[in-house]
DNA sequence: ACCTGAACACCGTTCAAGT
DNA sequence: ACCTGAACACCGTTCAAGT
């Protein structure tokens, strides 16, 4: 089951995956992804860039490792399993898809690039099919069929993924002064361009994510009730 | 208005921004976003990496310049705006948003990585304020207000993007025999450890995208009419 | 004005050799 | 068995110098 085989002949092993992941989810939160590379994790864990190698077979295979690590315990947001939906009556399976759908965007808001590092990987871990499969039986003790559950399963998670994606984007630092470019997109909307945006600009440019992602959220459980008929 | 200064004394300059833009949509196309490089795209242009830097500020711009054409046209699907909708009635707003989140996917599925690279870049060029206006021109005379429009524009298109990457992601290569990955998935999951995973099994792993498209728009185009009552 | 050539400071990854 | 040292084949970006 263990990638560098079980027991431990020889020496103690100063690395390891988990302490290794760990090691890399601290400095993603300190520098971000475009500074998380090899040689600096290497430095961070106290070994050289080649020893990670051992642990992880490629870049990609660390990075979804970090994305497993992070979303640990977006399952256990759905409540309690099985027979029927316990003392709480069976009504409340939209409030328990949305417990999951914001249980995940709070674990990606948790590292910076959160969302740049999940929607990149394509982890297969427990957490991850945890997860999926907790929000999945919500649906289907609710009564959806089959089709209906695993597509709204998708739907749940694309959105809120894509929905972080945008938000920690756009919390960046910017770097610089003026930012050039939402100065030049204020400009030609209050130009006159887009009458459109312009009149919904206060809104556009709110940095109210949460008021953003729950409307979407309350579009897709709203569309789910109406799939239920 | 332009960044390397107007008119063209001296030489009539081989390279251009247009053109550079072109070629390296033909080289994502061909090769995809992991090799875009800016000395692969210096090769395919006839020049030398550094040369790129006098159109080009950061590879960032370049892959901004290439989101922003990359979804020309995808505000045009809207249909003709302002007046009223026309002959059409006013009840076809739904479609309208449809048609405009179909064109969307369609133009990121255009191109090989295209919904990373729209997903990792912030264009503010005409083409995207253009689809961004007429989205929300179309919900504001369809009698929504100011923020709910302004807030369905970034649950369609947070959603649409997300969705595209997940299927670009899943549309890939994977170079290698027997995907060790999706494997060990479907091992876990008929293992029984995941109930629910298993019993949609088929569904989740279907490759029927445009139908997973259309069941999560379909939901939140549900839940825009629920909230417009 | 536009581009080349060459460099700077990095990357991910591999692998002999040490212990 | 585990890790180091050193290399390979690249990167993005800058900038003097040519034309």
């Amino acid at each position: 089951m263990n990638s560098p085989s079980s027991p431990a002949r020889g020496r103690p092993a100063r690395l390891d995956q988990a302490r290794t992941v760990k090691t890399a989810l601290d400095l993603l939160n300190e520098s971000g992804l475009d500074a998380l590379t090899m040689r600096r994790l290497a430095d961070a864990v106290g070994a050289q860039a080649g020893a990670l190698y051992r642990y992880f077979a490629t870049k990609q295979d660390l990075l979804t490792a970090m994305a497993e690590r992070m979303i640990e315990g977006v399952g256990a947001a759905a409540g309690p399993t099985g027979n029927g939906a316990g003392p709480t009556g069976d009504g409340d399976w939209s409030e328990r898809v949305a417990r999951v759908a914001r249980a995940l965007r709070a674990a990606l808001l948790a590292h910076r690039d959160g969302a740049r590092v999940y929607a990149g990987t394509h982890a297969t871990g427990p957490n991850t099919l945890g997860f999926a499969d907790s929000l999945v039986g919500v649906l289907r003790e609710a009564g959806f069929d089959d089709g209906e559950a695993a597509r709204a399963l998708y739907a749940v998670v694309n959105f809120t993924v894509g929905h972080t994606l945008e938000e920690q984007a756009a919390l960046q630092p910017e770097s610089e002064g003026p930012p050039a470019d939402a100065g030049g997109l204020h400009d030609a909307v209050v130009a006159g361009a887009y009458p459109h945006l312009s009149a919904t600009l206060p809104v556009l440019t709110s940095t109210d994510f949460t008021a953003h992602f729950e409307f979407g959220l309350r579009l897709l459980l709203d569309g789910l009730r109406a799939v239920r008929q």
